[in-house]
DNA sequence: CGGCTTCGTATTGTCGGACAAACAGACGGT
DNA sequence: ACCGTCTGTTTGTCCGACAATACGAAGCCG
């Protein structure tokens, strides 16, 4: 039989409440930061009740569309780009990507985002690069906070690159992978000094504005990764493990 | 003044309800496919009234980990990469990205994923972008019908490239600036075969599994993009414009 | 005996109303 | 100008109710 007929849906009046709300932030008629009505008022324009507009609120607030300050009044806003990120990650998480994906992503937009950084970076973004490769220095001892640094680290490189959708990429890999790095650490006594020297090597490179260098040493970094990885006994087709995840946010705490 | 005391977040009901059974997803004990507890049951276990269950169930709904199926019962889900992608895109239009953003970052990822591809695409999957080049050659005149096949070739390749995580990454960068490729060939006689052009090679590269060429294209391929983009008179500095999102969907209908 | 229909029950979606807590803004006192 | 108080508003939570729908079991027919 033909498809006569285009497939219906009959969506739940929360779901139509969210969707129109969602439209209006979308297309601008309400501007980010602007009060969005009382529950009262939205009742009185939708003709719904006053439950139903509240599940339909509830659909937009945990997508960041909108926010609760203080006083718990609903604001219009813009997406965060970590909770975003956090989201994505715990996707992949439960699609039980592996490290192989997670290291060919890392790849490609790690190097991307060091050779537009070597072209963009400012004093101040130099200089907290230093600072955390002072840090670094300071903490060779200690995998749990060298993990932080390291993670810290392409953040920053990510940010001097000047390209949110480049750091939004980014991100999500970035909250699953670098983590590993404690553990690999913990039984690789020449690792922390690697990750030390190649981080000096990038911030040599930034500063003197050198995009291949940077680059070229941002490859050999992430493939340093890999190695330690394999070093540590562990197979890069095995998917991500729940384990490392300790950092994965639900609802402002922790996992 | 130092900061004495943290903060102190007192979350309403709905919200410890959704965190809590988020928690029971991420943490495996609640595996994907299997039902939710009817409205009922949770609010025997949470102590709570039905509507805050029903607000809880709302939060989770939207981020993908909770879906209904025809009966509308709740299913745990594992987040769909189209809607992540999609939310993703509507994020960064309300960041009001530009499209050099988007333009580097499609960079690094189109490359890297035509060179993964090359090495791993099936018969089958490079029978379909043979398909989707005859489709092509016979649209060269139509730009709208262009710039969707131009979105699934792109997309064919990612899928190709066997990477859950690249593939994710490049959606919604790809949901925005593809769907340029109409306005630009609509003034841009020359630019429907150059895109055949560049598909064909892409083809033949990854029919000879050259890794290499096919980066090399893919690359020309998005400088190529860029050119017909400023030739249009546009600005890369410019921020993505809402005009363009008629794909960007608001609760599966479009926007 | 198997397939189909029918009917009762369970579950969700929506509604109405109610109340306590927290807040914003106005008011007045010092 | 600062401080505390008061009041109306808004949100969070609860209770109860009912219609629509889906599911599952019982019954019917071939």
């Amino acid at each position: 039989m033909a498809e006569r007929f285009e497939r219906i849906q009959a969506s739940p009046a929360y779901q139509l409440v969210a969707d129109a709300i969602e439209r209006e932030i979308l297309s601008g008629r309400i501007q980010p930061g602007e009060r969005i009505g009382t529950e009262a008022a939205l009742v009185e324009q939708f003709g719904v009740n006053r439950s139903t507009v509240r599940e339909g609120i509830r659909l937009l607030e945990q997508s960041g569309l909108i926010r609760r300050d203080s006083s718990r009044r609903l604001y219009a806003s813009l997406p965060r780009y970590a909770k975003l990120a956090s989201r994505i990650s715990r996707a992949l998480l439960l699609h039980e990507v592996t490290f192989r994906e997670l290291y060919e992503t890392t790849m490609a937009l790690e190097v991307a985002s060091v050779r537009l950084a070597a072209e963009r970076i400012t004093p101040p973004q130099l200089q907290a690069i230093a600072d955390n490769l002072a840090r670094t220095e300071a903490a060779l001892d200690d995998p749990r906070i060298l993990s932080e640094l390291d993670t810290e680290f392409h953040a920053l490189i990510a940010e001097a690159a000047g390209n949110r959708v480049l750091q939004l990429a980014r991100e999500p890999t970035s909250l699953l992978i670098y983590p590993t790095t404690q553990v690999i650490f913990e039984g690789s006594p020449r690792g922390p000094s690697r990750l030390l020297e190649a981080h000096s090597r990038l911030h040599a490179a930034l500063a003197a504005r050198d995009r291949q260098a940077a680059g070229v040493w941002m490859e050999r970094h992430v493939v340093d990764w890999r190695k330690g990885f394999e070093r540590a006994g562990k197979d890069l087709d095995t998917p991500v493990e729940r384990v490392y995840m300790d950092h994965v946010m639900v609802g402002g705490s922790r996992l």
